[in-house]
DNA sequence: GGTGATACTGTATGTACATACACTACTGTA
DNA sequence: TACAGTAGTGTATGTACATACAGTATCACC
């Protein structure tokens, strides 16, 4: 957006209000004459002159053809908004979680739904948090977060040596001092605390951490097959 | 809508989705000038016979004047979506299962999320479900179906005699004959199957059956607190 | 007290658009 | 075999629309 975007008069706000709810209602944006009507104008440039001052503000995009009214900015979240988040699966080496190459595919939900709001979406495997009714295949929420508190149950982030990327597994967090350990939910033993001393430097991979906390567990989505 | 819904033949399907697609690119629909550049035509009536045709099959409805184009049925879920659901807790005696009175309140959420498509949303109360992941407080989809195959989840609706409205509960279904079982998914003991006999009237409330199928379990959101 | 932004009126103009009429051609179907 | 639905071409027409030019009035502000 090139426009600097300042802030709408009150008459400007009006009729940006009235271009949205038009597009809402009848599904096709309104004309300079439906913009008169509405406001009781008679020229058609009253109409006019207010739309290229909010244009110019960045807010709409004018095309010159009949009703080329675009919405740039959508204050009351009615129809631009995207209600998407990205599905990671692993990170690649080196790369930040939410960089494009980790995003398997986009999965159409309100983040807003989650709490706290939800960054990403993982899809769990395995049966490690059963026993808490997370089960294999679930789209779990992630808040992204770098620390998390004792009990909590994070997305851990894991340095996997021979893929050279990280596997991200849902665990529940205890830390004392340097030590950390990663707990499943499943009574069955072969489900065994993971233990890790961060004072400990993996020397195999000298600048990436072995473990790092991708975010806190805010919910989930089931959709059975 | 009362335009009869019939399928689009290939090339209306072909017409339509450009709309849509028009629409999301540049937020305005097109003219038939643009639907003929698209396609090659090289009369604007090529376009106008097909906007007619999947407007008479109820797919648009078109407005006489410029880019009166309005998409009725949106395949793709570009724009017009809801993307809300109705949350169920209890039917009230003698209402459909969708009426008003039993919204609880309503969640943003994709429809399309759910396999099959959910209709409404249901907060489960108690732990019958808990061996499939089903927990206290999640929210189920339900897809709307008065039955259902022997095995499948279902939404039981359950008329309660003292508050004289139906409850809803996550079961198992089972069915021979006239004889349903509805299993839980829970070892304890005190989770044993109910039993209904489809012969048997309830005779204190005669025309209210003592059972049916609200729906199909179609997925599961949870929203920790 | 002049300058610029906002908020309009009034008139005019050319073209973008929807749409009607008239025809051709293929296909499934009753 | 005739009819309805689909898929087009070609021409024509009136109006819906964006938009330019020329003004007026109010207000803030430096």
């Amino acid at each position: 957006m090139v426009a600097t975007m300042q802030n709408l008069t009150d008459r400007q706000a009006e009729i940006l209000e009235f271009i949205q709810r038009t597009l809402c209602n009848s599904g096709v944006p309104p004309t300079r004459a439906d913009i008169c009507a509405e406001f009781g104008f008679s020229s058609p440039n009253a109409a006019e002159g207010h739309l290229k001052a909010i244009a110019s503000k960045g807010y709409i995009e004018l095309m010159r053809h009949s009703r080329g009214i675009r919405v740039l900015v959508d204050q009351n979240r009615s129809l631009t908004q995207q209600y998407e988040l990205p599905l990671i699966g692993y990170i690649a080496a080196g790369q930040p979680i939410l960089a494009e190459e980790n995003v398997e595919e986009t999965v159409r939900i309100d983040p807003e739904l989650f709490h706290p709001r939800a960054d990403f979406l993982h899809r769990v495997s395995g049966h490690s948090m059963k026993d808490v009714g997370i089960l294999d295949g679930d789209l779990v929420g992630i808040h992204y977060q770098p620390d998390a508190d004792n009990g909590q149950i994070i997305a851990a982030a894991l340095y996997d040596r021979r893929s050279g990327r990280e596997a991200i597994t849902l665990k529940r967090y205890y830390r004392r001092g340097a030590k950390v350990r990663l707990d499943s939910e499943n009574s069955d033993p072969q489900y065994a605390p993971i233990e890790i001393d961060l004072t400990q430097v993996d020397e195999d991979s000298q600048d990436t951490p072995q473990f790092r906390i991708a975010g806190l567990y805010a919910g989930l989505i089931r959709r059975p097959r």
